[in-house]
DNA sequence: CCATGGCCATACGGTACCGTATGGTCGACC
DNA sequence: GGTCGACCATACGGTACCGTATGGCCATGG
């Protein structure tokens, strides 16, 4: 008896797709087009199945965009700080996070689309949680600089007002975000007025 | 059987509508929905008419989200910085300024929704004409500060994100924004380290 | 080898909106 | 006081999507 032969070759054999496959989907369409991409038809068309699939795995397209909230809210907010944990110097990391942050941002679409759609219910909720995760760990941040507690946590709350500003300016206005060495110095100068007191 | 039905309304009413007041009426649901809130049938029933009236005025919705999206830009941008440019000293006229936006920051919901339609061709546009003047205006208010051009130029970026990003945490995570004194400790100390060489 | 259940396709009805067609109303002006 | 045109109402067809109903396929396992 052979293994269970699984056929895989043909681009155009039967995918089975799983709850997760829809989810990542979703957030897919949501980082193009917004919340209001998610949309179970043209999904469908797009991952190759119907309805059907669909609405075997979920109830409805509320819950579509739960799982997909629900697993964005948990990559997104640790991935970046488990990274810049590494960094043993305070100062350093502040560095790092920041730069990894504003390179990244003419390319988060993601984020901008929920921002764009936080008066959604699940939205607000996702983003509340995310955002008060990572503003509370800027600030710890800058604590460990040396900060006392409550400018600390202002001073985090600036660095992260300015993150999010700078996502959405490169998002809707790139021609206004310097390229390349100005980049570069617009960046020592953010950190420099940051973390000078 | 003619049915013979007079319109009666409320008598302050006027009955009959113009263009502006459908662009007026679609920069509200902007602000209230998005731009997905402007459709023509629902703003009809809102402004207590019927789509013959819209159709009327405008070719189609492409129509009215523009002239919504001119009224906006025409009256968003001046008028902020019409009012500042009365202030004499330099450093108080970045205070102003700046103190006005960030206050105002949660009840602006406009400029929230544009930014999440950024992507929207019209939207681009618009907000490539607003945002271009803003920050250069605020350049020139740094450099008038003293900063020597190019650094003035990033200081006025550095200042606008933080706006930027002020605005967007007062409307979706209002929960991380200080109030009361707290927000005037904050409003002090993102000054300072603005405007500190 | 056939019965069962997991997974999907299809058809259908319902809703919300866009845009067109066409006729009705009412005031301005001859 | 009748005509004309600006302005609006209504009916209609079309599109895109949601959600349900129902039946078909296909891989196990009994």
């Amino acid at each position: 008896m052979a293994m269970v032969q699984r056929q895989q070759k043909k681009p155009a054999a039967k995918p089975r797709l799983t709850a997760e496959d829809w989810a990542d989907a979703a957030l897919t369409a949501i980082g193009e087009g917004g919340l209001a991409a998610v949309a179970v038809e043209p999904l469908a068309v797009r991952l190759g199945t119907t309805k059907g699939s669909f609405y075997w795995h979920f109830a409805n397209r509320d819950a579509l965009v739960e799982a997909a909230l629900g697993r964005w809210a948990e990559i997104h907010t640790e991935k970046a700080i488990q990274e810049v944990e590494a960094e043993p110097d305070p100062r350093e990391r502040v560095r790092l996070l920041f730069a990894g942050a504003i390179g990244s941002a003419t390319s988060d679409s993601l984020e901008v689309a929920l921002l764009a759609t936080a008066s959604h219910p699940q939205v607000t909720e996702a983003l509340r949680r995310v955002t008060e995760r990572r503003v509370a760990y800027v600030g710890e941040l800058f604590a460990g600089l040396g900060f006392p507690p409550a400018e600390a946590a202002r001073r985090g709350l600036l660095a992260y007002s300015v993150y999010l500003g700078h996502v959405q300016l490169g998002h809707a206005v790139p021609s206004v975000v310097p390229e390349g060495d100005g980049l570069g110095a617009y960046l020592d100068e953010a950190l420099d007025a940051l973390m000078t007191r």
